[in-house]
DNA sequence: ATTATCTATAGATCTATAGATAATGC
DNA sequence: ATTATCTATAGATCTATAGATAATGC
């Protein structure tokens, strides 16, 4: 065998003053920003408490990021994720329950593996809507997409009677507060539940709470939830 | 009558470059500064805009508040009502769901009618646990008091088997999500629904979603709702 | 005299750039 | 030669203070 050895340990270029490069710094760096950012805000973070984090002098930030904004975009993505998973049902006969809780489930996920509180880009988004547009769009459409299964939900009887627009923004309000509090600990010093140590915990959680707060029959939630997340698997 | 004029408009010391100061600019800097914190969040904005948006020269803030933590200080408030619904009903016969849905229904109120996203304070209150204790502790002691509530709703049937814990963190996430939503607009350019437009109904949206996702029967959350929100009204 | 503003500025950051420097690779 | 860091610093804020100034009240 000819492999590379145990560590590899490269190091091209003028060694840092503290510690030692990891494999790829630029991954590193977007680790430390998207921790430091959740933690004090995208505004509060300076660029000099992030290069700290990662053992870089100030400057050198700029070697690997252009700016700090850059940082924040490599950090940000788009909601596509549970769009698709709402697209993909719409026209299929499976049932509405199923399908919202698919879709929520896959928003849940998708904002909690992101790396940025979704509140906080949400902020950045809205004052540079050229920059971040594609977020601002997702977050209408998953909106709308949202309430059109609801309504089906309440034709079929699968749901109460409820006003759709309500209910989609009461589930979005129940997927947005878990995600913030899978990042974020909560104020007081109690341990995190174990619900939100994962995305696909804290997934559940929210999508199983929202479901259940519409069904008519809140003892199907534990069907519903299986096969939403056997649909989820088709991918 | 010797009541005073239509415009009392006393103007003691010197006049503003540009504008009049209100009845109460104090109170005038309090509300411009809440809404700039709301809008792009406490790091972020600066005292020459709070002081731009009152009609006031920068330094000219000073004169009202000390510094820029003051500002937020006044506008910071302890969440004590919600905690005083819960220990007002701790050791009654009110079912559970009754007392969850008053404790949550105070809660939304009192975080909509404060002047600051409870996010934001949460995060600036962790930063600076000596000044905002009394906050951080009463988030602990309200997710206790909804793990009483909620274990107590197991025991009598009125909810369905859940973990306390959990079903408490998921209460909170959707009362601190809809108050969220109730202060900053939604990413998209849609209207803002009826349902987010008075503290009372952004209170009633959450609580009765929140105690709808617990109970055994969900017709029933109407009855809830009546009466809690009599309980309420026994202030 | 008191009140509430203004102008001017000190001092502390914070972002970003310029240019030197210390490694490896060819 | 290339890569990745460093040091030094320009330029732009931002908070907060000092002291002047322009009103009213007594």
């Amino acid at each position: 065998m000819t492999e590379s050895p145990a560590v590899p340990t490269r190091s091209v270029g003028r060694p840092r003053r503290t510690g030692t490069a990891g494999q790829d710094p630029r991954q590193e760096i977007l680790d430390a920003a998207s921790r430091l950012f959740v933690e004090r805000g995208y505004a509060a973070t300076t660029m000099t408490e992030v290069a700290r984090a990662v053992g870089l002098g100030q400057s050198s930030m700029y070697y690997w990021f252009r700016s700090k904004e850059d940082l924040l975009k490599a950090l940000a993505s788009a909601n596509r994720e549970s769009l698709e998973v709402a697209e993909r049902l719409a026209g299929t006969d499976v049932p509405a329950a199923v399908q919202l809780y698919a879709v929520l489930h896959a928003d849940v996920r998708q904002m909690c593996g992101g790396t940025l509180d979704f509140y906080d880009l949400e902020r950045v988004a809205r004052a540079q809507p050229e920059t971040f547009a594609e977020i601002l769009d997702d977050y209408g459409r998953l909106r709308a997409a949202i309430e059109r299964i609801v309504r089906a939900g309440v034709d079929s009887g699968e749901f109460a009677l409820a006003d759709a627009r309500l209910a989609a923004v009461a589930c979005l309000a129940q997927t947005e507060g878990v995600q913030h509090r899978f990042r974020v600990p909560t104020p007081d010093a109690a341990e995190r539940p174990a619900a939100l140590e994962d995305p696909s915990s804290a997934a559940r959680l929210a999508a199983t709470t929202a479901v259940r707060s519409l069904l008519t029959d809140p003892a199907q939630v534990a069907d519903v939830e299986r096969r939403a997340l056997a649909e989820l698997a088709k991918d």
